[in-house]
DNA sequence: TTCATTGACAAAAACGTTTTTGATAACCTA
DNA sequence: TAGGTTATCAAAAACGTTTTTGTCAATGAA
């Protein structure tokens, strides 16, 4: 009962101060003012369960964070900073963020996650994060007739609004540069297929690898997790191979970590006589021995362009199919690669 | 027009339905096996803002996540596996957990903030982490009459339900060791003095200098943020001093990367010349090179108990002064230090 | 002067639940 | 058989907003 509270303060039907904190325009400018100082003296804040009880708005965004399995944990990776960027946005323009974590992974469990959160009606968007190639999230947000914008692109009919890094760009550079430094076995540490962004890495890799005819080798192109549990596996199992690669392009840096240290076991220089390269820039990267050349890539500005995105869908400025924006990657050299001995 | 819309479908009142639903004993086993086979049919979910609006219940538990500033990105170092662990014990409570982000950690945005989030009643509880020595928020969150549990503890009048990592035996342990392996001077390379849990690795740290009668040297005791640049940077001050220490525990395995960064970038080896130790025992610290010695804590069962706890102050099975946890910590032994040459 | 228009406010209905209070019939007990 | 329980269901009143529809005076045009 708080409205009425104010309203019975100022004298006023609870009509005309909520109109007044609202904006309306039939309201005299004077009271106006008289209401909106009296709502901040109060401290006034309605009751968000009954203004989306009637109005069907809730002025949330949200978002469900993927559960940490298999290594691939994305909150531990990028969340902070994209999150940051989405929620400094969503500020600007009246929204808040709220997210909730998604502990299992199973689809029925997933889709049951989903669907309560947007049948609850808690948020009035959603934020999509981790596609995957064929990603079932996307037709049951969209038949929820709720406005979504995906960081990262997914396999679908219907276009739809997304935000993605340039992942093919980042391994076509990647592998081009070890292909400059005369490689021609180099391996790919990459993660999980179902992902979208995997799939891309794989496709700027094989691309690298077309421009100047080298036949791409499935032996060289490994799966693992993200982690760098996996890249030292994969790393060693590649090592021991009867033909092992001389150069080593992983998924992540904490793959191109692991990947190091399975060569440092077995003795081998890299940066001389092997040449790893990591992606994402890490704050470790620069700090392994030898410093890791990576992929750098803005997350935060991603994050706020999901969050401009955002807004312009739930206010009806754009349509999801105007809203496609690639983030550029930028290369970091270090000194974990090197020519081919 | 939802409730309405499964009672008129199923024949029977509206209050018969919802009692029916929320377990009520006045109504017949029959009825009430129908009702929840066609509510499961329909698909029916009761909308939560007018469930909060009436029973004044929300089931749902937030937190919010501190800004990442200063390097300290408390998402990105243990939030997925805590939250997880916090989410699946809720889970089986019939609560959720919803977060939020602090994008600016000023006092007066932060205040807004959580008032906004409790006064919002947009949840029943709250856990607050990263506590701080001072922490405004308990207080704040105390006069709201919310239940809440903090992960980590703080220095108050009033008891209060916490959950905690044993941060001082960690660094009593791990400093023991130093002082075992026969180093004198063994440098802190800590965090921002204004949290808890840097002020108990302190103590833990001072102790153990104590048991051995070592006094501490302040020029010994260094604090940054807690990354992988601050500890490069600190380490690296410290070489340069007139009498270097011959042994570096650091509050976080980022800050000794990038320790034992700086010693290798002077020529130092790291486990042989000089002892370094971390904490947390990150997924990188088993792959960097030598790898690190370091803390191991549960960081996803320390959640299980904070989800626990918020479950019986929910139910009000226990009073915040009954709900302390101590979370065992143990000493994870690699190569990265070493006996005093 | 008279009638339509506008400006500023108020009344009241509705959103989808939960919960309090009632009602009816069937069942006991004496 | 009469009176009181009990079991099962229904009616209706809230919860705190937003929004539709009114009201009434002041203003303008004819």
């Amino acid at each position: 009962m708080s409205i009425v509270l104010l309203a019975r303060d100022l004298g006023l039907s609870i009509s005309t101060v909520s109109r007044a904190l609202n904006g309306y325009h039939d309201v005299a400018p004077a009271t106006k003012q008289r209401v909106l100082k009296r709502a901040r003296e109060i401290g006034y804040r309605p009751n968000p369960g009954a203004r989306r009880l009637k109005s069907g708005r809730s002025s949330l965004v949200g978002v469900i964070l993927p559960a940490a399995s298999d290594g691939v944990r994305f909150v531990d990776s990028v969340a902070s900073s994209l999150l940051g960027g989405v929620e400094v946005e969503l500020e600007n323009g009246g929204y808040g963020l709220i997210a909730t974590m998604q502990t299992r992974n199973d689809l029925e469990r997933e889709a049951a996650l989903y669907g309560n959160f947007i049948k609850g009606g808690w948020v009035d968007a959603l934020l999509l994060v981790r596609t995957r190639v064929a990603d079932p999230r996307v037709e049951l947000v969209r038949k929820a007739h709720i406005p979504f914008v995906t960081y990262g692109r997914t396999e679908t009919a219907e276009p739809y609004a997304w935000v993605d890094t340039d992942n093919e760009k980042a391994f076509y550079l990647v592998t081009l540069r070890q292909i400059e430094f005369g490689h021609e076995r180099i391996a790919l540490l990459n993660g999980p297929l179902e992902y979208n962004f995997v799939r891309l890495r794989e496709k700027g890799y094989t691309r690298a690898l077309a421009k100047h005819r080298i036949a791409p080798d499935r032996l060289l192109m490994l799966n693992g997790d993200l982690s760098e549990v996996s890249g030292y596996a994969l790393c060693r199992s590649l090592l021991v191979s009867a033909v092992p690669p001389t150069a080593i392009v992983c998924a992540t840096d904490a793959m191109a970590i692991g990947a190091i240290a399975a060569c440092r076991e077995r003795g081998m220089a890299v940066g001389h006589e092997i040449s790893i390269a990591g992606y994402g820039n890490s704050s470790a990267s620069g700090f392994c021995d030898p410093p890791l050349t990576t992929i750098d890539h803005a997350v935060f500005e991603n994050g706020r362009h999901i969050g401009q995105s955002l807004l312009r869908l739930l206010r009806a400025e754009a349509k999801p199919a105007d809203i496609h924006y690639l983030e550029p990657v930028v290369l970091v050299p270090r000194k974990s690669d090197c020519p081919r001995k």
